[in-house]
DNA sequence: AATGAATGAGTTTTCATTCAT
DNA sequence: TATGAATGAAAACTCATTCAT
């Protein structure tokens, strides 16, 4: 009776993806609430349910594990910018689509910001260090060069733009929303974190950016 | 002499207060360069040369020390925005002087951006129970808001701008760019720490700002 | 050779029940030695000649741990009473073994007392909140009255007495004796723990009682 | 003005004897509530209400204020047992004022209990330190001798009785039931702190010691 | 592949005690 | 006499990591 482990009755025992898989969720989630410092690798064995020693057996280390949190998070955002087709799209459109996308994707996962806190205080130690990373290149300021060009032909947009310093500026008016909505809420004594205040957000940063690319 | 006691010979000797800011001092560097969870209150007490039970005696816990550390640098950036006497700027040379004042203190002091990172893992956890900073009004808010009518009645703004965000996304566009200028870099393959590349996101912060505002 | 783990070569690894036991024991001597306040974790952990971190691993804490040698005591103490078999016996054989019983107990572990004193202290808070201790009932003050109103109806003993207080009672003239033999010896200038004042002091607390309960 | 310090304005300034009390009275209370090695020094003085220097410079250190205490408690007993003047009563009387001044003083004191527990725990190390309480002589073992001499004499008790284990009986018996009340009520169920409780203890003292010394 | 036992180096915090005024 | 500052040693407890099965 070989196949005997694999019956209903024992679902996880040997399953090497699904451990790894469970664990980089855990992982993902214990490093975006305590960071890299504060994050224990027993909470984390404890979450992923599974013994901690296999946090050592699949990964290496702590650190290791950091990274490869890191490397899913970014391949995240890459899968988001490829489908995100804005070639054939009329520069207005293109621009707006990416700040508006830009947006959404720190909505929907706003433990990306917090898992960057400590990789960016240790100088990106984890990053530079990844064969992943350094593969994974963004498309992003290359098609922001085309569009930005196609815009001035076009008459859309003014000219004299700096394309990485506008997906610089894309990125961080959400990010810095995102980032800091706790300590801004509590200094303007105002809850940033509900819906409509995201809409507001939203809406004000397309705004920002559109207005700006005016002739 | 009365004064004899702060001669050179025995500088350090029976003077609490300095004791306190050589502490806080050395706080401040180590929980930028570790965060909160990942600063040492050994390593804390060794950088001011004072013994480690003088951390509890005069703040209690880390904990303390860290909100005492956030006191002082929102205090800096408050006495930074009493001295930038807007009031009686036209309201163009008023955004632009506001908008280079947050890129400047931003530039000047890197670490502030660090030390919110913990605080807004936490939910603002420390802010938010701090009386010292909830006294800690900004006026640049209100500022904002009166610049930006007065702009619009002199034709210089457009209308429809809300004031918190603006003043969010002034923040946020300087903020973004310090913070994550390691893996920023790397990503991108280009040194954003240089002067040149500093003075180059000034630029385009103030450009990109003030050509949103225009009519 | 299913036994072989359990030779002499390698006698100490893998053993999770002898490892705690070892801790038990060491715990024992040293909340004895030094009571709960003064009793020290690393000391514990050294005489049972096993990593600190394991009696965290296995008890979860100091306090955890003291109650755990309490129960112990108490189960001890509770295995002796269950093996006294007074039910077959005349009245005053009966009270008299037990009285012996008592005393020899106490002189058999002397530590029990010490153990005690800091529980008591702190208003007994370790048992009252263990759940193990709750279900050690003892069987003696059941047994005291159904011997004494055995004794009373044989005429061996005169009537009124409170078997709980004489219960204590038998308890208490022994246990006053070891727990205060050093003050004791001291004021008095007389050696109490020498095994002559041992006897002697049995021989009275079995004579005292056996008196008092004659009509 | 020599005397204005003592007015009524600061009432506690530059009175050391005052000052002393209040450190004895304090330590008395931490030392029961807490123990030896559990009490705090810095406890102490803040419920003392002055400097914890001062506990070294009119104690000396911990230890020698720790003596100090028992002294006092020590020679509180003694001042007891002075006024019982038992020599004019017949015997029966005498030791029935014995066991009820004996009784009386623990439920009056039950500190004194737990403030020699450490001490016996440690070998009585500071009570045999002591020259003060070598010189407190208690009169009552002499005292009780001549009362059962008397008592034989008379016919009102019995022979064999040796004074020393009568008068560590009369306090053991009242000495356990306070020292163990709290364990005591946990293992029986039952309140033996409440004034019932204690009542009818002491009734049974002093019954089963009088019906023990009954011809 | 997976588990629980075990470890050693640290980490925050505490505490009795001494120093300087 | 009295005070608050300062200290060093140690305390309980934690944690990433390795071992044995």
């Amino acid at each position: 009776m070989p196949q005997q482990r694999s019956t209903a009755a024992e679902p996880r025992r040997r399953d090497p993806a699904a451990t790894q898989k469970k664990l980089l969720v855990a992982a993902r989630r214990e490093f975006a609430q305590s960071g890299l410092a504060g994050a224990r690798v027993d909470e984390i064995a404890a979450r992923a349910g599974v013994n901690k020693q296999l946090v050592y057996h699949y990964f290496g280390d702590k650190d290791a594990l950091y990274l490869a949190v890191l490397e899913w998070v970014y391949e995240e955002i890459r899968a988001k910018e490829r489908e995100l087709n804005l070639a054939g799209l009329p520069p207005d459109k293109a621009i707006k689509k990416l700040i508006e996308a830009s947006f959404d994707h720190l909505a929907a996962h706003p433990d990306f910001i917090v898992l960057l806190n400590d990789e960016n205080r240790s100088g990106a130690r984890h990053v530079r260090g990844s064969r992943k990373l350094a593969a994974m290149h963004s498309p992003l300021v290359d098609m922001v060069s085309k569009i930005l060009a196609e815009g001035i032909k076009a008459g859309t947009f003014r000219k004299g733009i700096n394309p990485v310093h506008l997906y610089i500026s894309i990125a961080g008016l959400s990010y810095f929303f995102f980032s800091n909505t706790p300590t801004l809420s509590a200094i303007f004594g105002k809850d940033l974190s509900s819906a409509a205040a995201k809409r507001a957000r939203r809406k004000h940063v397309v705004d920002l950016v559109m207005q700006a690319l005016r002739p």
